[in-house]
RNA sequence: GGCGCAUUAGUCUAGUUGGCCUAGGACGCCGCCCUCUCAAGGCGGAGAUCGCGGGUUCGAAUCCCGCAUGCGCUACCA
């Protein structure tokens, strides 16, 4: 493997970048998202790994917008985005509003940047006009096809003369700017790949700058890599065959390339590029579910990487000492929601009292269970949080489990046979009788006096306690009863126990 | 069509310079235990001829060649 990407602690300083001049190995890397959806969670893993490596190397994480195509970017999608990287605590040092030395960090708000260095590639010989028109394009590369030729542009404007360049323009023809691709051949360093060569023939002479002024993607990505001074760039495996073309840029525009890493994409159970045919996609529904940030790091990261051969559950801290990309494999990753639902109840279950209890409150409140900031309320969490613990997986499973704690109770159907039968109304109107008596109102008293219920009626413990839980939650399935029975106290207790009674 | 990348159990992966791999860990699955429901937990189990075929070697998941399959790129998308 190459050393571009020393592993971590980095013993050798990088051989490039204006980093050495601050005397570290500090990294610049950047997460690049076009504002055309949501975040989705291969984005995600691309963004983590990008932070990774600057937390670790003490650099700077960037974030840039690539809005430049017009019709797909939306603000709602930056928004979305932003708020999606935050929740993930992947906090950047320099973009759109957080500052830095390169503003600004949308593309659309450096045109100038890009109209510069194209006047300096067609100034320099590395580009030239193209007056083809996207139709007369579209139909070569389909008769190309058809006859099995490679659908590359011919050159035909390359051999433009001078004057009839000139003519075209000054009639107003539009036209876009074509990179010439020299001959030989690139060869891409890749940290997770090795050396992959290209040869340059296979390359097309690509636009730089289309008709309507705006650059493609292939040029404002290498300017703003340059300007920004980025170190490293790890993106998605779909950019390997992009790269040949950077390098060329770059190299025609007399700048140093930077690291390249390029990440094995994230499919589905079939192999197929992840989508939303594959179910959730996107980080927003992640949260909104109840996923916990931090299990979704610790997901996303292992998703193509691993610390070593034993280690699953990483905290962020390890993450960022540990990572590294030498470890990050070139085989497509699969998405296992299962195994991220596992991950997510490990995390839930490492969770304090009252950290639960404020993780799960929001949920409750979307249910209107509870209201925002109902202090009464959280204490009553934050006293269910041993009970929910190790039952949910996901902070939304919270809400069936407790809605009883907050709301008068609808039997489920399926529930409703445990509060028939004389066998079952004997149980319920005892119990109610006992617990009126019973002296303190806690779980074990509660407990104790419940199983000698059951002794003296000789009943089994399940057989006794199903019809009390079933009034009591509504619900074949809840917390432990007698923990639930302190929390909901006896009043409720016994309204809910002589209604069940009633509705019987 | 061309170019590129990938290929260890259902899944995530370990396997860094060939022998310690009769392939390790985890999710999921199955069984038992615990048990007031559901979970959690404990114990045990099944599951991989390391894509296929050649070769190099005393010895290959690991090196070489071919093939197959999948995916990506081949846009005036990013």
């Amino acid at each position: 493997m190459l050393s571009l990407f020393p592993s971590p602690p980095f013993k050798r300083p990088l051989s490039r970048g204006p980093e050495r001049e601050r005397g570290g190995c500090a990294l610049r890397l950047r997460f690049a998202p076009s504002p055309t959806g949501y975040l989705h969670v291969g984005g995600a893993r691309t963004a983590l790994y990008n932070w990774l490596l600057a937390r670790q190397s003490g650099g700077s994480f960037i974030l840039r917008i690539e809005d430049t195509d017009l019709s797909r970017s939306t603000e709602e999608a930056i928004e979305a985005i932003l708020r999606d990287l935050r929740w993930l605590g992947l906090e950047w040092d320099e973009g759109p509003d957080a500052g830095g030395d390169h503003w600004p960090y949308r593309q659309t708000g450096r045109m100038a940047l890009y109209h510069d260095a194209a006047r300096r590639l067609l100034e320099g010989g590395h580009a030239y006009r193209c007056f083809c028109s996207p139709e007369e394009l579209k139909e070569r590369r389909e008769r190309a096809l058809q006859e099995g030729r490679a659908p590359m542009y011919d050159r035909r404007c390359l051999s433009l003369a001078e004057e009839e360049v000139r003519r075209l323009a000054k009639k107003g023809r539009p036209y876009a700017l074509r990179f010439k691709v020299p001959e030989g051949e690139t060869v891409v360093r890749d940290a997770i790949r090795g050396e992959i060569t290209f040869h340059n023939r296979e390359i097309e002479d690509f636009v730089l700058l289309r008709s309507d002024g705006t650059p493609t993607y292939n040029l404002a990505v290498v300017v703003d890599d340059v300007e920004m001074r980025v170190s490293h760039v790890v993106r998605g495996d779909d950019h390997l065959s992009n790269t040949p073309k950077q390098l060329l840029l770059y190299r025609a525009l007399g700048a140093e390339a930077p690291a390249f890493a390029h990440l094995p994409m994230i499919v589905g159970q079939d192999g197929k590029p992840l989508s939303k045919r594959h179910g959730d996609v996107s980080v927003g529904h992640y949260r909104e579910t109840g996923f916990l940030p931090e299990a979704m790091v610790n997901f996303l990261a292992l998703l193509g990487w691993s610390l070593d051969d034993s280690t699953t559950i990483i905290d962020r801290e390890t993450l960022v000492a540990g990572f590294s990309l030498e470890r990050v494999t070139s085989k497509p990753a699969v998405w296992d929601t299962d195994k991220l639902y596992w991950l997510n109840s490990q995390y839930i279950m490492a969770h304090g009292d009252g950290e639960l209890a404020e993780a799960v409150a929001p949920f409750l409140a979307r249910e209107g269970l509870i209201a925002e900031d109902d202090g009464e309320a959280l204490d009553k969490l934050r006293r269910a949080a041993p009970l929910i613990r190790e039952r949910i997986k996901v902070l939304s499973d919270a809400v069936p489990l407790l809605a009883f704690l907050f709301r008068e109770v609808e039997t489920e159907a399926e529930a409703r046979e445990l509060l028939r039968g004389e066998e079952n109304r004997e149980v319920l109107r005892e119990a109610g009788k006992r617990l009126l008596e019973l002296e303190l109102f806690d779980t074990g008293s509660i407990e104790s006096l419940l199983r000698a219920m059951a002794e003296e009626m000789g009943l089994k413990p399940r057989k006794a306690f199903q019809p009390i839980r079933v009034a009591l939650t509504g619900s074949k399935i809840s917390p432990p009863l007698f923990e639930s029975m302190e929390l909901l106290g006896r009043e409720k207790c016994l309204q809910r126990i002589a209604r069940a009674l009633d509705q019987g």
